[in-house]
DNA sequence: ACGCCCGATACTGTTCGGGTATCGTCACTG
DNA sequence: CAGTGACGATACCCGAACAGTATCGGGCGT
């Protein structure tokens, strides 16, 4: 008697509707028909009368509600009592700049409702460090962006934003809809410190890796870069998605690949709590896994 | 948090090794492995210290064991009331000759245990219905064998059992190891009564459904046709799994497709405690469904 | 009598769960 | 201290299960 097949017939049960059901259960009606069927196989026993109007409960179907109401809530109840048992446990997410702001919300909910009792600590990172001290061991699991050198770190995409080039509203370029690299060619840009990641620094300087780096001012957070467009009118790039101070817009690049945001882990890390955190982050947002997968 | 892996973790925690855990289990120790794992991601929680002497719990560990023993505890007893609501429910089995003999007793047996509900009627049929009343609705599912005209009848095949032939201990054809039908043609075979299912009859006869049917006494039983061989020498088949009385013995035909048991019913039937009842049967003994699924 | 709504069915693509083979590691032993 | 054996983990493969799309059939309402 699989918990989740109770889990449909409740919602059935109390829907008295196949299709309303189905909605409730965030899937579609023809599967949970045949869930429902084979329940009922299961147990040996009409649970439902099907009629053109919608389904009634048998005297089994009625016993059936009743009990699974309870089951699902005594189960309910041993995942909360298990995970309590291993209270204390705390993990630390690094967050890079606008990444918590795109994705923290509703993966914070979704991982408090499945984990209350876990402490979890906040690391946010400046724009220097893609890995937000991942590889220096300080966190356990970091919400950031590509690209970056991910050599002994797995990844896992969960949104992919096109990057545009941020500009004054009174700046020429402003007024385009789509720019291409070559247009700001004779700009200043900024560049991130020596030191920082490779692939990450030439990637917001819009060079190739292995390129010469365009010069212009060094930053080392997303604020101070946005300063600098606004009082010099140098030239920096961010998501589209990212919210900017008044006076500033930007218009999307069309020859820049796409930064993801991505959670990422150490390779080797198979503590079960980090593991359930990238699952539920997947869960959330579809995308796809790199380096090696999250569920095994 | 599925049942089947809270089961699966209970015997991994009874016999702190996952080797034997997985016999006890019926299943083989890597998928077990992998199991336990995904139950811990789930859970968010290390719940076994693994070691090369074996397993042993954590503290999360240990109360998800009790949890989870009290959780299937409550999960058996949630089905048997609601089975137990369905109470006076009532199927016939249909049974044939030795079909029975070689497969009710386990089937029996798995169908108490899983509806100790329902009251069962059998129904024995002789020889000349190969459907034991299913056709004519004097029965809910048929344990029968192959080959018999099955439209309208769906059939799940649960064992396969070469055919040989009848004959006295003092016959000298008694002695060989195998035989032919051409080696019997000279001798009086048995036939079934006319109006027998067509198919069956002539299979039976050793004849093809197109052919002159051989001439001898017609039967309406195995007994009968087995005291014909003793008495007079005629010539009748049965499976080689059949038992024998004192003075028989079997020899096997070579060129006789083997007969099949077979659990069959009505294909229009849909009740879900008929489903289940093919369903335990073909969970049973392998075998293939032919007309339909099974399950749907 | 006809149209519409509801559940059932047919068919398809992907995922999941289990199997076999093999690895890495630790404990024990000679 | 090196060899050996036992245990759990991993890699890879395959079949079954599951959810999705499209469509059917049947009863109720107008």
């Amino acid at each position: 008697m699989d918990l989740r097949l109770l889990r449909y017939f409740v919602a059935v049960a109390e829907e008295r509707h196949f299709g309303r059901a189905a909605v409730r259960l965030h899937m579609t009606q023809p599967p949970l028909s045949r869930a429902i069927k084979r329940l009922e196989i299961d147990l040996g026993t009409v649970l439902l009368r099907r009629s053109a109007t919608g389904v009634t409960l048998t005297v089994a179907g009625t016993a059936l509600y009743d009990e699974a109401r309870t089951l699902l809530e005594q189960a309910e109840q041993a995942r909360a009592r298990v995970t309590a048992a291993a209270r204390g446990a705390t993990m630390t997410v690094g967050t890079l700049a606008d990444s918590a702001e795109q994705v923290g919300t509703r993966l914070a909910a979704a991982f408090r409702r499945r984990h209350p009792e876990v402490h979890v600590h906040i690391r946010e990172a400046d724009f220097t460090d893609p890995t937000t001290g991942l590889r220096a061991g300080r966190v356990d699991v970091a919400l950031t962006r590509t690209p970056f050198d991910d050599t002994g770190i797995s990844t896992h995409v969960l949104r992919s934003d096109p990057v545009g080039v941020v500009l004054r509203t009174d700046d020429p370029l402003a007024r385009r809809d789509v720019l291409y690299l070559r247009d700001l060619a004779d700009r200043r840009w900024f560049q991130l410190p020596e030191g920082t990641d490779p692939l990450w620094r030439a990637y917001w300087n819009g060079t190739t890796p292995t390129g010469e780096l365009r010069d212009g001012p060094v930053v080392r957070t997303v604020h101070e870069c946005l300063q600098g467009v606004l009082w010099n009118g140098t030239i920096g790039l961010t998501p589209l998605a990212h919210a900017l101070p008044n006076g500033l817009t930007s218009v999307p690049l069309a020859d820049m690949p796409p930064s993801r945001v991505v959670v990422a882990w150490k390779k080797a890390n198979t503590d079960p709590l980090i593991r359930s955190f990238i699952h539920i982050a997947a869960a959330i947002y579809g995308g796809q896994s790199e380096g090696e997968e999250f569920t095994t």
